[in-house]
Order: C-alpha cells, then structure tokens, then sequence
DNA sequence: TTAAAACATGTAATTTATTACACGTTTTAA
DNA sequence: TTAAAACGTGTAATAAATTACATGTTTTAA
C-alpha cells in the first residue's frame, strides 16, 4: 500500500455529518478541509466509486432542474463503523510539512544573499493575506460560543490554522527584521 | 505534469553544498530536510539518473574497502543555474499541511466527545518529544552565533520548525485545558 | 435573450510517492 | 570470529495525486 487512504475517510466524515454529491465534496476541499487536505473531482468520483462497492456508503439520484442527474451520496452503517475505527485508531505519525519557501531557505547559505529579503517579503504577504481570510471564517463561521460547541472539531481546527498563520507571519516578520540594514 | 518536481531541486541544493552520494542524500531527508520534506532512497536513484542525463549533475566512482563502488555526485555549472532559478522563482502556493490528527479532529462533532482526550494526549506526547528533539538539534547544530551566520538558511528553518513545535504544543495544552471536566 | 458562471459527472494520461524486492560490501561490537 | 548493523545501489509493483480531456445542464446577471 503506497499510502494511508486518507481521501476514502475524509469523505464518510464529510457524509456523517450530511448526504452529499461528488460535486459539494469536492468544494468541500476549497473551503472547509481545504486548510488540511486537497483532493480534486478526479480522484473524487472514482473513490465515491470504490467506496459505494465496498458497501461503505450509497447513492439515491435526484434531478436538479429538467434532466440533470444528481448522485447524492449517504454514508451506510458499516461506513460510520469504519469512520469511527479510524478516528479511535491511534495517530502516531506526524507528516513532514511540505513547505516550499522554507525549502528554499534551506539553501540560503549567508544572512547577505541579496535574494533574501525579497524571498521573505513575498512569504510575508502571503500568508498575512491568510491570516487576514482565516480570522474573517472564524468570525462569520463561529460567532457565539454556542456555535464553537456545536461544531466542537471543526471549530477547534480552523483555530488551530488560525494560530499557526499567526506564528508564521511572526516568525516572518522577526526574520526580516533580523536581516542585516545592507 | 503532475507536480514540481520539487526533489530534484532538493538534490540539487545538497550537492551544491558539496558532492554527496546517493546513499548521503538518502539520509539527509532522516535528519537535515527530513523535518519539510520526505524521500525514499528509491526515489532519488531515478532521479539522480535523470539528472546526469539532463546534465545538471555528474559522478565519479570512488572505492571504498577493497572493491565497494560509490557514486560521488557533484552539481554542474548549469546545475547550480537551475537551483539559482528555482530560488529566485517565486513561492505563491502555499500548500496544504496534511496533518491526520487535524483531519480527524475536524469530525469530532462535540466537546464531550469521550474519544477527544485521548486523542489530544496522544498528540501532546507526540509534539512535546518532537519539539525537545528540535531543542535539542538547534543547540547542537548552532551553539554559536557565528555557526548559525555559517548557514543561516538552515539556521533559520531549524529555528522555524522548533516555533512551530512550540505553537503545537501549546494549543494541544490550551485544547486539553478547556475541556469540559467529565 | 444570451452568454458566462456555476453545477454536475466522469475518464485518461502522467507524475509522484511508498512499499517491497533484490543484491552485495564494509564496519563495528559482542 | 562472526554476526549484526550500517553502507551502498538499484528495480518493480503499487498507490496516490495532479493535470488534462470530455461532455452536458442549470442558473444568474448583463
């Protein structure tokens, strides 16, 4: 196996929580999981595929309009056995970050090379302008407590991401900071 | 194309501090880069070929005991033209950190959820050796100014990781803290 | 009313990444 | 001295992920 399957869980939590077509799984990745995952329409449909021969989830077709066919997806019985197998199932392997600007800098011999600064600031909008999106989501996804509680997981990660931008954009601003005047 | 082929950068980078073998280079993502990027040894040989051919790196074959051939590569002029690019280029996409743990978080639906506990101890272990680890390199690997002005980039992500660890571990505090008490 | 955007579902080709298979040498420590 | 660990290089099989190809419908806004 060349890795965990990961996409196949994604997707049963996502329709634990509501049926669900190929298409709204796959916005799912824009916003929602987006900050932790990405899987795009084409590796979707074939796994909804996979999943609903194995008998983990189900279809009923609905028509949108004249003709349109929508397949709308429903998670079965053995699939939120699976779902909650997975998420009691120990975690202990923490992924390496596949950041490419960090890569970069690793490259970066001397606090002088003139690519530096420029390198930095670019990082430095980036991911202010995330931070920026992630507090406005935060605010208008979760704006009272009683909303926090009632979508605990999803309000506890999107905090998390919340506070990891908040750590880059420092560490980006202190570095750039560090950077010798000339 | 599939990706960036960010590898071959990487390989690049290290045989442009000095001439490495593939078996080095193997085990720099053990340590060194290990920490932002993963390979298999059976992923850089292939890439190390493709290299050679496309030019950008060459080897020498030196003898190590009485008859074990070793491949020494060294980087190429217009190797090291190709890292300067790929450094200058620059770094609009910021991906996705795919971290299992957040991912199942994001189905936990409520704070009692009596599987959550476990879940966030498990991680606060997991972190909390991680970042003692990171501590633990930064002070060995730079104890002097001087030896982190010697190769500030690697300086400067080592630092960055250990930030990221540190922010980790403390938000896995503050999330075990706020739980509600049974 | 009509064109663009969004909705909706698939497959094919290619690349990247992981695990497994395969073989042999050198060094180190019991 | 001998066995295990580390060194060293490769290929094969498989799985995951990205990009591209392909087609059609419905809604929305100019």
């Amino acid at each position: 196996m060349a890795q965990k399957n990961k996409l196949q869980f994604i997707i049963l939590g996502l329709l634990n929580q509501q049926p669900l077509t190929g298409y709204d799984l796959t916005k799912a990745f824009d916003t929602e999981i987006g900050e932790f995952w990405q899987a795009q329409h084409s590796q979707i449909y074939p796994q909804l595929k996979r999943l609903e021969e194995q008998g983990y989830i189900t279809h009923e077709i609905t028509i949108s309009g004249e003709k349109l066919e929508k397949k709308l997806y429903h998670i079965t019985a053995i699939g939120q056995t699976l779902l909650g197998s997975w998420i009691s199932d120990g975690t202990p392997d923490l992924t390496a970050t596949k950041d490419e600007f960090i890569l970069k800098l690793y490259f970066i011999q001397t606090n002088r090379d003139p690519r530096l600064k420029a390198m930095v600031q670019e990082q430095l909008q980036l991911h202010t302008d995330k931070l920026t999106h992630l507090q406005q989501r935060l605010a208008t996804v979760f704006p009272t407590k009683a909303s926090q509680t009632a979508n605990y997981g999803h309000y506890l990660i999107l905090q998390h991401a919340l506070g990891r931008e908040d750590y880059y954009v420092n560490w980006l601003n202190q570095t750039l900071s560090a950077l010798p005047k000339r």
